[in-house]
RNA sequence: GGGCGUGUAGCUCAGUUGGUUAGAGCAUGCGCUUGAUAAGCGCAGGGUCACUGGUUCAACUCCAGUCACGCCCA
């Protein structure tokens, strides 16, 4: 008789394949149709909040999968909050405005032979551009398995989020922290327009290359020799910049002596054709710092000052002219010495006297009007200066120079660096920049260099150049009086607030300024009339950067209890400290009082195998065999296996993204999901209302692996609270493949399958095995978010729909510690034991444990503790026969012999009473009495 | 070039205040099992702890420097 179908085998549904391809999606439509999320929030409603605001991904392109590991981050925390009882809600965002949507919107129109440029049009385009990218991302974010508001996500272009952003802006304006001042743009000429960096090409273009004599003043005949490509910022020169690790040469060339790098002096005696020159001496950059030089053509005198982060010894003379109002490191270097930025083009590309000089120390009369803008390769002002060098015999050499030079990507015409107006948010005002660094000692930091990280951005950086010369923004709401001076005033722009709240910003472009002037100039306006608006957008850092008001503050859901605009936590990468985490401190600083979070967290840039950025370059061109988005990695994996993946690792360092390692992560995914369903498989039959054992009369070895498990999650949850998920992927992995796997569920399979059906000790381990499979599904739901609800829902007697409505509290099992004690002694005994089966096994003298029979003998503790657990150390062996020897010998030995009698044709020990119940001759009399239990009569 | 980080077996991680032959899981190889079976179990091999120098009786651990890589600046 086959005595098979007589044990209680596994039984389940729950499939051996994960298929997650297949099955994640149908997945999230039962979510979605039972409406989870919201099921979520309700069940929640009242708990103590836990708010995690998000950081907007960019509405452009599809998710990388540098961005979909951020969004799995956020989730898992949310999740484990969720579980720990947290009311988590999670209101997800994009940032929408901003210049690449607008240049590819732009590129686009042309493309299709659109060519239409007016404001409105392009804001049109743009925005229906962004709301695809939202689109196609928050579907891409929702395969991931992240749970949110989808419908209702916040987005900067809608019209709350701008009035709020612009309430926020009016209170800084109120302040008197943002002023006009100005900064070098790149500058088409024909297009009489600014450029944007995207908006520039670089190719080959002919300059003038000139060397300058500089005439150091107090030292008659003695110049320090400058070269530059674009003569015509000569007139705006206010300073020359050297470096302070070089060597100079003070060179004698016939009456008179120059100063150059002396690593240069070769090359430059050869281009100015210095036939006997001699070096009088050598000296370092340093020396130059108390000096003066004379303009070459204008009348004032100028300083050295130190550059060493961009003066080169590859070219050049070893000094570099500084014009502040013409080149950005130039701008710089000014700012820091406090020169002015001199710009003395006009719109059209004219040179002009300007207000930042006495016009006495400005250029030559005769240089006025002439255009920096090429016609045929020349251009006048070129030759005026360079006409001017020649007279004053400053000039050294002169040649054509074939680099690459910036063009306008509209004209194809060279651009210049031109210094204009812009808004700025002065950072020093009122010891703002020392609160800011207060604020930011009183946010956790996580890892903590994070605050150093910060610390060093707010420190060094400059005034918040916050004005674009763009369309597709939050325009600011300046206008300009008569005499071209800007109006900017809190009650206007709070009236504009009101404004964008009802129709949307488009109204400052659909408007003319007049209109705009009527209807925000405030009742009580004593001010200058306006007669124009200004066409500058805010900045898109200061979009994202004020969603603390407009969204944290507005949201009900997420309002915080102290502080409105406050949160619990913003989680982005390292990359974030000088960009978001620092535009939110320093607007809700400024504009509510205090920073918008309690906790930064900040994870690390996604590698690859090679520990090397992914960069775009290598796609496509044999380094990566596919695109790096998030839905080629979801498509070929599935969503749980990206997300065991992304808590594997350590992402506070760089995380690797490499086949191999998501490889191994599939691997450890296969082990988890095998030993649910061992579980789930052997509580087929299991009732947990009516069959659970209770604590006391559970066997030893289902109390150990409570006692195991209880530990397990003590970890696991302080893995969570730090948040180290890879120490929650470790732990668990080796959890289930060692104490689970290898031990418990190896061992107990006897019970399960051979006992009969109601037997103490199955129910007894049924008990175990619910709480372990009840158990692990809450611990690996924020990880694993769709195997442990699919595991769930195979859970028996559960009463909760889908484990993500549940709560975890940890079991917290104990044992007495005398029963700890016997128990680390049984499993020592086994790790002895164990080398002898294996031996055994290798000399083929047995097959499997049960067909050994091992003998312990000596005296001791140890001992006695084995006689005293004898039948528990015999299943933790896994052999048919135990015997336990004392003897007058301390030292225990451990033999192995074949087992002695037969083997059951049922439970396969080996048994000496095989054959007792004659109604069944094959079996030991424990299997012949399950038998007659569980064969009906 | 500057700031902030990282570098332990093929992969991902441990390694407590410096203290015995540097650990775990996975992967690999070799077996066992065939009543978790496109599963399960056992055993074995594998590391000059990035490199160099220093402090110390003793350094993966402390100090200095070098190299490589990442992020942010310039």
């Amino acid at each position: 008789m086959d005595y098979k179908n007589t044990l209680n085998l596994p039984q389940t549904d729950f499939p051996m394949k994960a298929d997650l391809i297949k099955r994640e999606p149908e997945r999230l439509r039962k979510w979605d149709a039972a409406g989870l999320y919201a099921a979520i929030q309700a069940r929640r409603a009242g708990a103590e909040k836990f708010v995690l605001h998000d950081g907007p991904p960019f509405a452009n392109g599809e998710v990388h999968i540098g961005t979909a590991l951020n969004k799995i981050l956020k989730d898992i925390i949310i999740k484990y909050k969720t579980l720990r009882g947290f009311h988590a809600p999670y209101v997800p965002g994009w940032d929408c405005h901003g210049l690449p949507i607008e240049f590819k919107v732009m590129q686009d129109m042309r493309k299709a032979g659109n060519s239409a440029t007016d404001a409105a049009s392009i804001r049109q385009a743009c925005e229906t551009y962004a709301r695809k990218y939202i689109d196609l991302q928050r579907a891409q974010f929702q395969r991931l398995g992240v749970l949110g508001d989808w419908a209702n996500p916040y987005l900067t272009f809608a019209k709350e989020y701008e009035a709020d952003e612009l309430r926020l802006f009016a209170g800084l304006v109120e302040q008197g922290m943002v002023y006009r001042g100005k900064k070098p743009v790149y500058w088409s000429i024909p297009c009489r327009t600014a450029l944007a960096e995207a908006e520039v090409e670089y190719k080959d273009h002919v300059s003038q290359s000139v060397y300058v004599k500089f005439p150091l003043v107090g030292h008659s005949g003695t110049s320090v020799v400058i070269w530059t490509t674009t003569p015509w910022t000569l007139p705006a020169n206010l300073a020359v910049a050297y470096n302070s690790t070089f060597h100079y040469s003070l060179v004698l060339v016939g009456r008179e002596q120059y100063i150059v790098s002396a690593l240069l002096l070769p090359a430059i005696a050869a281009k100015c054709g210095w036939q006997d020159y001699q070096i009088v001496r050598s000296l370092e950059g340093g020396h130059l710092a108390q000096m003066e030089y004379q303009h070459p053509f204008c009348r004032r005198t100028g300083k050295f000052f130190k550059g060493d982060s961009f003066v080169d010894n590859t070219a050049g003379t070893g000094f570099v002219h500084i014009a502040p109002g013409h080149g950005l490191e130039d701008y710089h270097l000014g700012i820091e010495q406090g020169l002015p930025v001199y710009s003395p083009v006009d719109d059209d590309g004219k040179f002009v006297h300007t207000s930042d000089l006495p016009a006495e120390q400005q250029m030559p009369a005769e240089m006025l009007g002439r255009s920096v803008g090429e016609k045929h390769g020349k251009s006048e002002a070129n030759e005026a200066v360079l006409h001017e060098l020649r007279a004053r015999q400053a000039l050294l050499h002169q040649e054509n120079y074939t680099h690459s030079y910036p063009h306008c990507w509209r004209s194809k015409t060279p651009i210049i660096f031109r210094a204009m107006a812009q808004w700025f948010i002065k950072i020093d005002h009122a010891g703002f920049r020392d609160r800011a660094l207060a604020e930011i000692q009183r946010v956790h930091w996580v890892p903590e260099w994070g605050r150093s990280r910060i610390e060093a951005a707010v420190k060094g950086r400059p005034d918040w150049c916050i004005s674009r010369q763009r369309t597709w923004g939050v325009p600011i709401p300046a206008f300009y009086d008569a005499s071209g001076n800007p109006i900017l005033d809190p009650r206007i722009v709070r009236n504009a607030a009101d404004l964008f709240e009802q129709h949307g910003s488009n109204v400052w472009f659909e408007r003319s300024a007049a209109e705009l002037w009527a209807a925000l100039q405030p009742a009580d306006w004593t001010g200058p009339a306006s007669v124009a608006k200004s066409n500058d957008t805010l900045d898109v850092w200061i979009d994202s950067g004020s969603s603390s008001r407009a969204v944290i503050a507005r949201r009900p859901e997420i309002r915080g209890a102290g502080h409105p605009f406050q949160c619990d936590m913003y989680l982005e990468g390292s990359d974030q400290h000088r960009g978001w985490f620092q535009s939110s401190l320093l607007l809700s600083l400024a504009g509510n009082g205090a920073a918008p979070y309690r906790t930064v967290l900040t994870h690390g840039f996604m590698v690859d195998a090679d520990r090397e950025k992914i960069s775009k370059s290598q796609q496509g061109q044999g380094g990566y065999e596919k695109p790096q988005t998030a839905e080629a990695y979801v498509k070929k994996w599935g969503a749980d296996i990206i997300r065991l993946w992304v808590a594997s690792q350590d992402f506070r360092n760089d995380i690797i993204v490499s086949e191999e390692r998501i490889q191994t992560v599939a691997e450890t995914y296969r082990v988890l999901r095998n030993a649910l369903r061992y579980e789930l498989a052997n509580l087929a039959d299991f009732d947990p209302a009516a069959q659970a054992v209770p604590d006391g009369q559970l066997t030893g070895l289902d109390r150990w692996i409570l006692d195991e498990f209880s530990q397990l999650e003590r970890d696991v949850l302080a893995a969570y609270d730090r948040h180290e998920f890879h120490v929650v992927y470790q732990r668990v992995s080796q959890f289930v493949a060692v104490e689970l796997s290898a031990l418990y569920h190896d061992v107990v399979k006897d019970r399960l399958y051979t006992d009969p059906a109601n037997a103490p000790r199955r129910r007894s381990t049924q008990t175990a095995l619910y709480r372990l499979v009840t158990g692990l599904c809450r611990l690996l739901s924020p990880i694993l978010a769709f195997t442990a609800d699919e595991a769930w829902e195979f859970v028996p007697g559960r009463t909760v729909p889908s484990v993500h409505l549940l709560t975890w509290e940890p079991l917290g099992f104990e044992r007495p510690e005398d029963e700890r004690a016997a128990w680390r002694t049984l499993l020592e005994l086994r790790e002895r034991a164990l080398p002898e089966l294996e031996k055994a096994r290798q000399a083929k003298s047995i097959g499997k444990a049960l067909e050994a029979k091992l003998t312990f003998a000596g005296a001791g503790p140890e001992l006695a503790t084995a006689q005293a657990h004898r039948e528990s150390l015999r299943e933790l062996l896994n052999v048919s026969q135990l015997e336990i020897q004392p003897t007058a010998e301390a030292a225990l030995t451990i033999s192995l012999a074949r087992a002695a009698g037969e083997k059951c044709g049922r439970c396969w020990h080996w048994e000496t009473h095989v054959g007792v119940d004659a109604g069944h001759p094959t079996l030991c009399a424990r299997c012949a009495q399950a038998v007659r239990e569980s064969v009906p009569a």
